[in-house]
DNA sequence: CGGCACGTTGAAGGGCTTCAAGCTCTGTGG
DNA sequence: CCACAGAGCTTGAAGCCCTTCAACGTGCCG
C-alpha cells in the first residue's frame, strides 16, 4: 500500500503544493476503506470531513420525501466528495454511496483551511473543480428541463462511454461497471420500467446489447443522433 | 454615482480585502450599464470578463438545440456572473440576459488571478459562492427529476417570495418583479400554457391573484403544502 | 438450489405538451 | 388622445410520453 503522501502527489488537485505542504497535509489525513453499499455520510448530517477518492467509484444521491433516490453526481479516483459542503459549514446535501469497493483518504476542516490560507494555487484548483461541477449540474438541468427520457438516457450512456468505456475488438464499447436499470433511472429522473423498455427497444434496433447490470454499446454514433434528437 | 471602490466594499465577496487591494482592484474595473433585454454575453462565446451585479436583476439562460430557453440561475445585487467560467477558461455556458435595467462592474481575468494569488480569503469567498450555487443546482436537479410541475412551480414562487416578496397590508405577499408565464415556464422546465392553467386553477382556489407579469400570493402556506406534496 | 434482486412486458391512465384560436393589456406613434 | 400592433395570456381539444401497477421471467449468490 502506498503512503498517503505518495497518493496525494498523483492527483491534479494537489499538483501545485510544495513538498513540505504535501508532507504536512498527509500527516492530517487517514485512510478510509469502504465496501459496495456503504454510505460515507448521510443526507442531513453535519459535515466535518471531505473524502478524496483514491480508487473505486461512488455517487452522491439525494432522497426525496416520497422515497425516491436521485443521483446528483458520481465520483471516480481524483475526485473529492463533500469539499464544498465542508467549507461552507452546511450539513451534507445528500448521501455518498459506494458503488465499487473504494479506497479513500479523509480530509478534515482545519488542515484544509490552513492550506487555503497558505497556498493560493490550491484555492484556484478547488475553484476550478467546483466550477466544473457547476457546469455539469447546469447541463443536467437543461437536459431535465428540455429533453425527453430517450435523449437523456442516450446522453448518459455516452457519458459513461467516455468515463468507463472499454473498446471491444469488433468496434463496440463495453461499459466496465455494474449498471442496473434502477441506476440509470435514478441518473435520469425516470423509472426502471421505462429504462428497461428503452434498452429493449434499442437492443432490437441493434444499437446495443445488455445483460444484467452490463451494457455493450454497438453503435455509439446512433446514440449520439438520438441524444441530439436528429432523425435516424 | 458612487465610485467602484465604494461599491466593492459593500459586498461580501470583497469583505476580507485590505484597503490597498480594494483600491487596486477598483482601478482595473469598469462600469457597465445594461437595459432590460440586453445580453451581457452569448452562449458559446469566449469568456474574458466576469460581472458583479451592483443593481438590477439578470438571469443565465441556456438555449437548447430546438429553440427553447432554460433558465439556469438568476442574479441579484452582490452576485457575480461568469466567474467560474472566467477562471476555468471555458466559453460561456449560457447567455446572461438583463431582466431589469442593471448597473454592473466588469472584472477581467488578470487582476482576478492576482487577487487569488495574493489574497487567500478571497479565494475562500469565491469557493463558498460556487459551493452555494452548486447546492442550488443540485436542488433543482432533484426537483426536476422527482417532482411534478405543480410542485416545482409552487416551490419557485416560494423562492421568489423570499427574494423579492413585499408584504402587503392584508397579509398577502406581492412579487415585486415583472414575471411572465413564459419566465416561470423556463424556470421550471415546462410550457407557458401549463403555467397559465396552473395559476388559473390556484386563482380559483384563492391561493393567489395574478395579472399580466404580476403575482400576489394570498396563501403562502397553502403553496408550501403543494410544494411538499401534502394533502390540502 | 432456494431466495432474492434484477429485469421484462402488458395494460391502463394521467399529466403534460402541442397546436390552435381568440382574448386582453400595454405602450407607442400618428 | 386614440387606434393599433404586438406581447402576454387564456382556454379547448387531441394525444403522446411516461408512470404506475401488476405479474411473471431470469440469473446470481450464499
Amino acid at each position: 500500500m502506498p503512503t498517503i503522501r505518495d497518493v496525494l502527489s498523483t492527483f491534479n488537485l494537489f499538483a501545485d503544493l510544495p513538498p513540505l505542504a504535501l508532507d504536512n497535509l498527509a500527516l492530517s489525513m487517514h485512510w478510509h476503506h469502504a465496501m459496495r453499499g456503504d454510505l460515507l455520510f448521510h443526507q442531513g448530517t453535519e459535515s466535518n470531513l471531505a473524502y478524496l477518492v483514491v480508487s473505486g467509484r461512488l455517487r452522491l444521491i439525494q432522497h426525496t420525501s416520497d422515497g425516491k433516490d436521485v443521483t446528483m453526481a458520481d465520483f471516480m479516483p481524483g475526485d473529492v466528495i463533500g469539499l464544498g459542503t465542508l467549507l461552507t459549514g452546511e450539513s451534507y446535501p445528500g448521501s455518498a454511496e459506494v458503488l465499487e469497493t473504494s479506497e479513500l483518504v479523509t480530509l478534515a476542516g482545519p488542515p484544509l483551511w490552513e492550506l487555503l490560507n497558505s497556498q493560493a494555487m490550491f484555492g484556484v484548483r478547488v475553484i476550478q473543480m467546483l466550477a466544473a461541477r457547476l457546469h455539469e449540474a447546469h447541463n443536467r438541468i437543461r437536459e431535465l428541463s428540455a429533453e425527453r427520457v430517450q435523449q437523456r438516457v442516450a446522453r448518459s450512456l455516452l457519458r459513461l462511454v467516455e468515463k468507463v468505456g472499454v473498446a471491444d475488438h469488433n468496434g463496440s464499447v463495453r461499459l466496465d461497471i455494474r449498471l442496473s436499470r434502477q441506476d440509470l433511472a435514478q441518473m435520469n429522473g425516470t423509472t426502471l420500467e421505462t429504462i428497461s423498455r428503452t434498452l429493449s427497444f434499442w437492443e432490437t434496433e441493434g444499437l446495443l446489447e445488455s445483460r444484467r447490470e452490463q451494457i455493450v454499446i454497438l453503435k455509439p454514433h446512433a446514440l449520439v443522433r438520438i441524444a441530439d434528437d436528429l432523425p435516424i
